[in-house]
DNA sequence: ATGCATGAGCT
DNA sequence: GCTCATGCATA
């Protein structure tokens, strides 16, 4: 089950508990192992109840497998490494204890504090408001067709219809759940949960539901300017089948090198895709992505991601649909610049990208469009996106404005773990070596980190597409050279892997991103680091600099875990 | 602006 | 389970 590690209780959290943050302060061992279990015990039994079947998750977490210490209740406890919970708020607040606070006593209360979370509750949230979800199509997203591909079929999207308000939108996860197509709106607050979809098993952890209703976004309060609901794509009561998209979102670009082609076009075609939004996520994530982009540039290697090109297009990257590198970095810095000056927020934007072609995008995407941290694949996917946003943007100077913003569902989603510094370390270490470690290396590390299997699974599948993250500002045009040099202290020096991923994931960058932090742990057994790649990068103007740490700082941490903070 | 997380689809 | 696209929650 879920697990006891951690149960929260599906409410949140009441109060306080920060996590202690990775500041330093060390304080040696203690912690981690311990407390956790009781705490977790108690609740354990609780956390049955909602939905009946939920047993679900089962525990395993690190049960089975590692070693750890499972057995006492019958669960395991993980170990937390502090789930915050608090939410200060915005800037920064942890507090961290001003200083001394001891983390065990906030780890345990945190870890009491929610007492059992189930994977997801919906939480209805603003949807009643608005409601209106006339449309809907009568297709609905739960019902996927099943033969057709996957990612296609579906669509719907409460874009479609135009006026996006809030509709009810929740959809609930289709896949497990509950596909009741009908009402939108009622999610009982039982919470169904546990989907493990597919592979993922979602290990268990605490969830804790945010149920908060509160929409996230309004950043500015006007609106966005944009709100023509026609939408070309898509419309027409769930897309009549036309289209479909392929699925494949990967890796197919078909690369090819050498120019552009620009000829056809479409791209992009529409937008829309389908997409059932999982859990509730409207998000639809995988867009069309099919467009396969024929990019030319498959091939930076040493030089630079982009190839240039060179040809034609400079100008008018508009219609472009292989942009180069270069492209993308120009558009990129020039959609930011306008979207500031009319006004909008990158959560606006998001939104109205919804209104326009039915497919909203959170802030973090368009931030991280902006900062050219999307897979090349998906930068070309989302630039003509944004393109005809900001035509329309500047074109409707009217702003009529509007939309009404999309509450957040609310989603359950587990808390996220923070990490601390020192086994942020410990796993930069790791991944160096072993960038992707086996299931078993997993198991071990995670034990050795006290941190859930899942958990350290996750944060190498993220360390590994950061590393195919675009190369951001590689300031030198095309040619470039890749390297800065900041990565003096470390051995290694970029070498990307190469595994690519046909092509078109990746276009790896030829300088990898900012390498976190990588302080060094010492404790672990492994010996033996040999490459390591690994350097930092630096965003183009805003400039932040990864901290980077010096390799051998190395606490004396007795046991393993933190040793800061 | 980013870290951790979810989930679809493919192996 | 991985990769990839995406996002909530955070810092």
């Amino acid at each position: 089950m879920a697990t006891a590690t951690y149960l929260g209780h599906h409410q949140q959290q009441p109060t306080d508990h920060h996590h202690h943050h990775p500041a330093h302060h060390h304080h040696h061992h203690h912690h981690l192992h311990h407390h956790a279990l009781v705490a977790a015990a108690a609740a354990a039994a609780q956390e049955s109840q909602q939905q009946g079947t939920a047993a679900s998750a089962a525990a395993n977490s690190s049960g089975g497998s590692t070693s750890s210490s499972s057995t006492s209740a019958g669960i395991v406890v993980g170990r937390m490494n502090l789930v915050n919970s608090s939410q200060s708020g915005g800037g920064g607040g942890y507090n961290g204890g001003g200083g001394s606070s001891s983390p065990v006593q906030q780890h345990h209360r945190d870890t009491s504090v929610h007492g059992h979370e189930m994977k997801y509750m919906v939480a209805a949230a603003a949807a009643a408001a608005a409601g209106h979800p006339a449309a809907l199509m009568s297709h609905n997203p739960w019902s996927v067709d099943g033969g057709i591909h996957p990612g296609s079929a579906a669509a719907h999207h409460w874009a479609s219809m135009h006026s996006v308000h809030a509709h009810a939108t929740l959809h609930p996860h289709h896949q497990d759940i509950k596909p009741q197509a009908g009402d939108l709106v009622h999610h009982r607050g039982g919470n169904q949960q546990s989907s493990s979809s597919s592979g993922h098993g979602g290990g268990g952890g605490n969830w804790h539901s945010a149920v908060s209703v509160s929409s996230p976004y309004m950043s500015s309060g006007a609106g966005s300017p944009i709100q023509h609901p026609n939408y070309p794509g898509m419309n027409g009561g769930g897309m009549g089948g036309g289209q479909l998209h392929h699925p494949h979102q990967h890796q197919h670009q078909h690369v090819m090198g050498g120019g552009r082609g620009p000829s056809e076009s479409s791209g992009v075609g529409s937008p829309l895709d389908p997409h059932h939004d999982p859990h509730g996520h409207l998000t639809d994530h995988h867009i069309g992505s099919h467009n396969h982009l024929h990019g030319s540039h498959g091939q930076h290697s040493g030089g630079g991601p982009h190839s240039g090109a060179g040809s034609d297009m400079g100008g008018d990257p508009s219609e472009e649909e292989n942009p180069t590198s270069d492209d993308l970095e120009a558009f990129a810095k020039q959609f930011k610049q306008r979207r500031i000056k009319l006004g909008f927020t990158q959560a606006d934007v998001g939104l109205a990208l919804g209104t326009l072609y039915g497919n909203v995008f959170s802030q973090t995407t368009i931030c991280r469009f902006e900062a050219l941290q999307l897979s090349f694949k998906n930068m070309c996917k989302l630039k003509p996106l944004l393109q005809k946003w900001l035509e329309e943007a500047d074109s409707t100077t009217g702003s009529p404005t509007s939309i009404d913003k999309i509450a957040a569902q609310g989603r359950k989603r587990k808390k996220r773990t923070s990490i601390e510094v020192s086994v942020k370390g410990a796993l930069e270490q790791h991944f160096h070596k072993q960038p992707k470690p086996s299931a078993q290396e997993i198991a071990s590390l995670a034990d050795s980190l006290q941190l859930e299997k899942e958990v350290v699974r996750v944060w190498f599948c993220n360390r590994r597409q950061k590393e195919k993250r675009m190369t951001p500002p590689m300031p030198n045009g095309p040619n470039s050279s890749p390297l800065r040099g900041g990565m003096g202290d470390y051995p290694g020096m970029e070498q990307q892997q190469q595994h690519h991923q046909g092509g078109g994931g990746g276009y790896l960058p030829g300088h990898p991103l900012h390498s976190d932090h990588l302080i060094g742990l010492h404790g672990h057994p492994s010996p033996g680091m040999m490459q390591q790649q690994q350097q930092q990068q630096q965003q183009q103007q805003h400039g932040h600099s990864p901290p980077m740490l010096s390799p051998q700082s190395l606490p004396p941490s007795h046991s393993q875990s933190l040793t800061a903070h």
